[in-house]
DNA sequence: TATGAATGAGTATTCATTCAT
DNA sequence: CATGAATGAATACTCATTCAT
């Protein structure tokens, strides 16, 4: 199975699969996927071998397109917490006006269909949102638990944060406010 | 006057259920679920009219019995830092003992089969962990919508204390106490 | 399977076929007939061994209750043709007052589960509305077949009748009364 | 571009569905129509959607085959007489000559699972044998209604002549002459 | 290379019948 | 004798994957 030519259609495909696992979950057939995605049935096994490998696939999809909106806060003239807020914003705007691939990529995370390394990677990026702070040791961890510890709680908090402000657009503004706040109080070392 | 419905097999399938879903996935089939069970197929359609309405008394069966590990914490004689923490430390020591339940559970939770009022249960329950707490309005929200947002951020600093404890058996106590710092610090208003 | 005890509950079991037939087909569940009837479903078997002992006692039930609707015309002051017609009327009325039983009756009559002697018995009824015109040889039929095949006839032109009468309640009395005169026609010798 | 779908899988599931109904009645499953026609149970459900489908398919392709055995009259030097008689004869053969097909139709005719226009095409192609009549009007019914009262007792009659010299092959065209005098009785007008 | 027809194992669910109570 | 829980074979239908065109 050679790479095949059209990158077009292996995007249709990662997008469309993407919408369909979100509103009919993972059990969506790959008939749907390919229909949605304007190619044929067969098609689809040309560019993804197995059903579990697309949805590797989509996952991996995901995190670049979230990790392409995250951008870079590389300006250093700013505070550390306000670059950081910029981040977090990005993030929790990027889940809000993208939920099929929030509802997807949450899909995928407890499926158990995912190699480790995936993940950790996707733990790693939302990581990134706080990343320059100065790495905290947490009393019996490792340096690096630690910050694997602290990754996962922001992702977490920054997901809890999405979920309610989707479901309640009028207050997306306060919601994503207090869960920066939240998520700050949280990785900041006592003082 | 007949044989009379057996407890016995209710509690057996929504065990079965719960252990085969944790590895399988929610696309476990209702056979093996009945067959882990030590009923026949059709059996478990008597107890269950639908795949959906088992998975959603899974659910219920599985938030009782989590209810019935975390406990009261009745004792006023201690702080309520004390016993907040006891109620943690009871969350996560059962999220590590049942690690099937916990899969399971999280599962569910991102389904979409649920009822509302299921998972809104869930999550007071575990918003009672901290429920003591004088409640904190936050800035825009209503008190209601303040205490559902803390109540989801606790849920899900929990999970994410329970998951990487159940990766790293060894750190259990450590990553315990980190989580319940990290979760103090998160829904203690500034001073 | 020593006869049970109550007359009650077979009638009760032979009425609910009838009427869960006519609506759900032949496929009906016994344990829907059972429900109906209200007893168990354990308890249909007491009195009908098999699912098809079920629907063949209710063919003979139905033929049993047309039966007793038609009447003796025994009155032989009025004429032949007046006799005839009391008795059409009659089938036509039971048909029309009775639309499940009609219905299921057809529905066994061409299910391929009957009797033959069951079917016969049917079909002579029928041809009792006009046993008592002199019978007629038909050319190159026995006496017994020509009579079958007039049988025959009388009943098919009666069902169609009752079918176009129950589908259009208004004209009940046109239709009854056209399908005793083509009837009387088919069934007439030429003179 | 893919292999075309086959129009002989089509009519092999059809003529392969005509005879399993014929023996097993309409609870006949998929699979053993499948199996008879020489396809895979999955590849039945391509070419119908589901079995009510399936079903409805196999009533208007009997349909077709018997219009098509009752070829057209139009020679009109004979008497009217003459071509009804031929009509009628076609139509009996194609009933004996297709036992199946036969058996078939009459089970979907009273199942309920056609739609009415089916059965109305049905009624109105056996009508057909006597349609060159003048039309006659009944007492107390429209003209469209003695019509469809006519064609409905025609093939009533049709039908039973049909299953009566299926019966006694011996007999056959004693039957169908016979059937043929009953019915141009029933259905002209008294002189 | 793209297509979609073909496949057959797999799915949830039903049901006639049995039998412990 | 009545009950209804238990059974497991059977059913309509789905779907990931293959392969002829």
């Amino acid at each position: 199975m050679a790479r095949p030519r059209s990158e077009d259609k292996q995007q249709a495909l990662l997008h469309s699969a993407t919408e369909v696992i979100a509103t009919q979950g993972l059990g969506a057939s790959t008939a749907s996927i390919a229909k949605l995605a304007g190619v044929a049935e067969g098609t689809l096994f040309r560019y993804f071998a197995t059903k579990d490998i697309l949805l590797a696939a989509v996952f991996d999809y995901l995190i670049d397109e979230l990790e392409a909106c995250l951008g870079r806060n590389s300006d250093s003239s700013v505070s550390i917490k306000h670059r950081t807020q910029i981040m977090w914003d990005n993030y929790i705007d990027w889940g809000i006006a993208n939920p099929a691939a929030y509802a997807t990529m949450n899909q995928l995370a407890v499926s158990g269909k995912l190699a480790p390394e995936q993940l950790d990677k996707a733990m790693k990026l939302c990581g990134e949102v706080g990343v320059k702070l100065e790495a905290v040791s947490i009393e019996g961890l490792s340096l690096a638990q630690s910050t694997e510890f602290m990754d996962a709680v922001l992702t977490a908090i920054a997901n809890t944060t999405v979920a309610l402000a989707t479901a309640n657009p009028d207050l997306i503004n306060a919601y994503k406010k207090a869960g920066f706040g939240v998520m700050w109080k949280a990785i900041t070392p006592d003082s």
